[in-house]
DNA sequence: CTTCTTCTCAACCTTAAGTCTGATTTTTAC
DNA sequence: GTAAAAATCAGACTTAAGGTTGAGAAGAAG
């Protein structure tokens, strides 16, 4: 063996990331050069330690898992997003992103071990119905992207439960404006009526 | 000294597991008696180790730590809740549940330790926000528990985005009697119309 | 400079939504 | 067995919601 593989710890949980630790370190091909409690950190320590491979949590306080996917993406080394639940809505942007490999946080120690090897072999690792969900993305991807900016501020409101004429008052413009959004917004979605995208707001986090 | 707390570790993730048990381990008057990956796992396990304390996380595949919390929370266990994040309408089910005390993920294991120490010594502990959450929910408990079984049906379909047509389709039913409970559902809950249903619905996770 | 997009608003129209009152039947509770 | 609650439906009414068409102003993009 020519040298461990250095891993960089991100989680904002210090159980998860003492177990990683516990864990990690046991192995003899493996080691933890770094860890880090938010996005912000992540990037520091990246740029510091030079890792092989990232463990990155995705709900984090200040930087969610995403943006510091962004931005580490671009580095040499491997992402392994580590969550803790499949969220339908939130797989095609990580993916995006730039992670390499998925994992649930109910993956046993051996399975996140073996994802790391695979992850400096160039192999993906995706687990579970990962797969199938992200070929499900694949082709639906988010079409709130479609949206504009007004558009998107409208359909937060709509989320919040206000009505057309509360919109209106809270962005300073006419009712009939805010139809015009609603309208453009159903369509864009594929939606029936403001009910469906007040429910659509709340399942892509757009609330 | 006279003995070690000992703690049962229940949590689904064998990562948070090993965490906890590596640290809690370290400290000199606590030991882990024993781990469990779920709620039938915990009740094996408690009735087997007779824990002082068990550690416990709420979103769990098998039975979910609410109902794994209301069977224990009869032993002479206390329990201390630790969860991911803070939600709105999962504390006051906990807290009736039973549990001891109530923590963040993100705590620090001494926060930790500190909370299993606290609770040996009848003194319960609910870290941050949650004191206040709590207070805000004893006073105005679930609104929907006074909804009638139809009721409770019709807003899950007003949350899944369905029109009053189509829920009387689906539940052989005439319009008419979908609107009248409509309207006592917006009535009990205080709501305003059919989208705040919907939202009130996945903020309460009926859907 | 021109074109496209975005944001704004208007008038007209249709319909689903929601309220109110009242009524019947069934279920539940005491 | 009787009273109360729940579930069903009707008619009449008001209004917010949403579609359609059209159009002006501002800004970005080319």
């Amino acid at each position: 063996m020519e040298r461990k593989i250095k891993v960089l710890v991100v989680d904002d949980h210090e159980m998860v990331r003492m177990g990683l630790v516990t864990y990690l370190n046991v192995e003899d091909d493996i080691e933890v050069a770094g860890e880090a409690g938010d996005g912000e950190e992540a990037i520091k320590a990246a740029s510091k330690f030079d890792p092989d491979v990232i463990l990155m949590d995705l709900l984090m306080e200040k930087m969610n898992g995403i943006e510091a996917t962004k931005v580490l993406s671009k580095t040499r080394a491997k992402i392994i997003v580590l969550t803790s639940y499949l969220d339908d809505e939130m797989l095609f942007p990580v993916m995006e992103a730039g992670a390499f490999s998925y994992l649930l946080k109910t993956s046993t120690a051996d399975e996140i071990a073996s994802a790391i090897r695979k992850a400096v072999k160039e192999e993906p690792t995706f687990q579970g119905q990962v797969t199938q969900k992200m070929f499900r993305h694949m082709n639906n991807k988010p079409k709130h992207d479609e949206l504009t900016k007004r558009e998107k501020e409208v359909l937060c409101l709509i989320g919040q439960g206000k009505s057309n004429k509360e919109i209106g008052e809270e962005l300073f413009i006419g009712i009939k404006t805010v139809k015009t959004h609603v309208s453009h917004i159903l369509a864009k979605l594929e939606l029936e009526d403001r009910t469906q995208a007040a429910i659509y707001a709340h399942k892509h986090h757009l609330v």
